[in-house]
DNA sequence: TATGAATGAGTCTTCATTCAT
DNA sequence: TATGAATGAAGACTCATTCAT
C-alpha cells in the first residue's frame, strides 16, 4: 500500500511521465475506489483510466480486460493484506479474551476499515457473476481467517478459558459480525440517522462482549 | 403502483377478462427470481419479460424503466413480507430466551429462507445505485425489525432474566447473523465443500447460544 | 436473387417496416456489395446497415457477428447459386467442345458477371482470416465445379472428340481463366485504359478455343 | 523512399556505424513476410517492428503510415524482382516452344514460388484500398510481362510455328495461369487434400502444353 | 392490451501514431 | 537514432426503450 500513492499527484510534472512500474498499482488503486463507490458494472473503464490520470488507452495496456482488471484488483488488494495479517498472533500471550479483541481491533485497522473492506462487499455482490473470484476469495481470505480464528478460540478452550463450544459455529459468530460491519458500512452508507450513529468498531467489541459473557444473566449466587 | 396484488389474488375476481391485473405480479416475480439469481445490471429486461411469459414490451407497458422495475420489486416483495411478520410476538408466553428462538426460526422459515432473503443481498448489492432504495429499506425492513428485536431483548432485561447491556447493540449482534446469513446464502453459493457444510439455521441457533450463555466459563463456584 | 429488392426502396412507407422475412435478405445483399466494393476488414458494420436502410442494431439482431455475416453472403450467394447452376448438362447433347463453350458461358452470365464473382475474389483474398470460409469454399464451389468441367473433359475424351490428356490438369486449365477473370474484374478495376480494353468474355472464349486448338501450327500436310 | 537499398547492400561501406541504412530494406522484408502471411489490415505495425527487430516507434521514423509502409514494400519488391527478370530472352535461340517454357519456370523460380508472389495475391487483395497500387502493379509489372510474353508468342507467329491467333489474348490465357497459381498457393493454403496435391509447377507445363498442342484430337489423316 | 422489429446511445476494446526521453 | 509508454479515434457489439401494428 505504501509503494503505491492513493491519488494521482494533482501536479503531474508532464503529462506523459514515464512511469511503467507504478501504472498498474495505480489503476488497481483507482478500480478499487470506484468499484467499491459504484460496484463493477457501473463503473466505465474510462473513469477508472481518468481517476488513475490516464486515457483509456493505457489501462489496456496493463490489463487485458476490465474482469481482469477486477480480478487484479481482489488478488494484489486482498490477498496481499490477509497474507500479511495474522502470523503475529502466534506468540501472544494473555488471556484468551484479550487475543480475540486484539485481533479484531487489528483487523478493523488494517483492513475492514480499509477499501479492502469494500472489497468483501464487492466480492459478494459479484459473486454470480465471477464465480471463480468468489471461489478464490473463499480460499485465499476466508478460509484462512476463519482458521486463525478457530485457533484462538481453541486456544481459549485448550486453556480452560472458554467454554468447550462447537468451534466451527462459534467462528462463524465472530465473522458474521466482521461480514456485517463491511456490509453495512459500505452499503447504508448513511442513509438514515441511525446508521451515521453505528460505530462499527464498538458494535465489534460489544460484539465479542456478547459472545464472551453472554446476555443471560448468571444464576443468581 | 402499489396497487398492484403482491401474492397470487385470493379472490380472483376475474373483472376485465384473463389476468390482466396479474401482469405486474407475474413480472415483479420473474424480476425478483432473476435479479437474486443473477444481480441487476446481468439481468436482461428481456429476461424478466420472458420468465413472466410476456414479450418485451409488454414489460414497459407495466414499468416505465428496468430501475422503476426494481423499485417495485423491493417495494412489493419486501413490504409484503415484513408487514406480515411480527405483531404475533406481542402476546408472547414464556422465557425470552425462547421467544428469541422462535422469533429467529419464524424469520428464518418465512423470510431468510426464501426470496425476500435473496432480496436483501440485492439490495445491499445495488444500494449505491439506488440509495433511495436503500434507504426505505432502512426504514421500512431495518428498522422495524430492529425494533422489535430491542422490544423482546427489553422484555428479557425488565424481566430479569438478561442482563442490563445496551440493547441497540445487542441488537445489531442478533441482525448480523441474520444479514450475513442470507449475504452468505445468495453470494458463496457452493463454492468450497466448506460452504456446502455450512447450515443456516443450525448456526442462527449455535449463535443465539452463544449470545445468551456466552462464550465464557463461568467461574466455577 | 428474384426476391430481395438489390436497393433499398428510395421511398420507404415509414420508417420503421416490420419486415423480419426480407431483412436477412437485404443485408446479406448489401454486405456483398460493400464486401465486394471495399473488402471485408473495410466495410463497417454500420454502413452495411445503413445500405440495407436500417440502423447498426437491427444487423445485429440478425447476424451474431460480422464475421458471421460474411458466412452468410458466402453460403447464400455463392453455395446457393452453384448448386443451382450444373446439372443441365447432363443431357446436353452434341459436340463437347460446344458443351465446354456454353457451360462458360453460361456461368460467366450467372456467376462470373455477376456479384457472385465478386465473392470469389472477397473468399481468396480473405482466406487467411477465415480458413473456415476458404475451406467451406473449396467443398462447396470448387470441388463440384471442377467435377462438373472433369466429366465435360472426359466426356470429349470419351467420345474421341479429346486427346486423353490429363483431365484433372487440363480442368484446372479452364478453372485458371474463371478464376483469373474474376480476380481481374474485381481488383484491376480500370486502372489502365489497357484493363477497360478487356473484355473478358472474349478471352474466355479465345481461351478455350487455345485449350482445344492449340497453338501450334499443325505439321503441314 | 525510393532511395532505400532493396537487398541486402552488397558493399556494406558502414558508412555511418551499424548498420542504420539497412533498417528499412529489413522493415519492408519484415512487413512483406507478413502481409502476404496475414494480410495488410490483420498486420499490426508492431508485429512488423517486432519481426524486424526494433520497436514500434522506430518503424515510423523510416515510414509515415502503415499504407506508406504497404507502398514501399509492392514498390521495391515488385520492381526489384521484376525488373531484374527477362531481358536475357531477347538472344534465346532455339524454338520458340522451349523459350515459353524456360520462360514460365525461371519465371516460377524467381518469382512465382518466392514471396514476390505473394506480393501478387496482396496487390490484388488490396486493389480496391490501394489504387495507385494496382495502378502502378499494372504499369510497373503486368505491363511489361505481357509485353515480353507477346514478343515471346509473336516470334512464334513469326517464325512459323505458332497459329497466327490474337496475340494480346494468348498473352492472357498464359498469365490466367501465372496469376491463377499465385493466388492459388497464396489463398486456399492446404484446405483439402485436393489442394495439398496441386503442383503449380506441373500445371504451368501442362498448360503451356494445352496451350500448345490443343486438347482436340487432330483430324486423323 | 400485446407484440417484437427497430433504434441508437453507451461501452469495451484495438491499434496506428505520437513524443518525451 | 531508438525507444516504448501513452494516446484517442474508430469500430464491434449490447440492450433498454420505442412504436407501428
Amino acid at each position: 500500500m505504501s509503494v503505491q500513492p492513493l491519488s494521482p499527484d494533482p501536479v503531474p510534472t508532464a503529462r506523459r511521465e514515464r512511469r511503467k512500474e507504478a501504472r498498474p498499482g495505480e489503476l488497481i488503486q483507482a478500480a478499487l475506489e470506484l468499484f467499491v463507490e459504484k460496484g463493477f458494472s457501473a463503473t466505465r473503464s474510462e473513469e477508472v483510466a481518468a481517476r488513475a490520470g490516464v486515457s483509456k488507452g493505457t489501462l489496456f495496456l496493463y490489463f487485458q480486460t476490465k474482469e481482469d482488471l477486477f480480478r487484479e484488483v481482489i488478488r494484489t488488494r486482498l490477498v496481499d493484506h490477509f497474507l500479511a495479517w495474522g502470523q503475529e498472533f502466534e506468540e501472544f500471550q494473555g488471556p484468551t479474551e484479550d487475543m480475540l479483541r486484539s485481533g479484531l481491533l487489528a483487523w478493523w485497522e488494517r483492513i475492514g476499515n480499509t477499501p479492502a473492506g469494500g472489497l468483501t462487499k464487492l466480492v459478494l455482490s459479484e459473486s454470480h457473476n465471477f464465480p471463480e473470484i468468489a471461489a478464490y476469495y473463499q480460499t485465499s481470505v476466508v478460509q484462512p481467517g476463519r482458521e486463525l480464528l478457530g485457533r484462538i478460540l481453541q486456544r481459549g478452550i485448550d486453556r480452560g478459558e472458554f467454554r468447550a463450544v462447537d468451534v466451527s459455529q462459534a467462528v462463524m459468530s465472530v465473522v458474521s459480525a466482521m461480514v456485517f460491519v463491511m456490509t453495512w458500512k459500505h452499503s447504508i452508507v448513511s442513509c438514515t440517522e441511525q446508521n451515521a450513529a453505528f460505530d462499527p468498531l464498538a458494535f465489534l467489541m460489544t460484539h465479542v462482549d456478547l459472545l464472551l459473557h453472554g446476555l443471560q444473566r448468571p444464576p443468581s449466587p
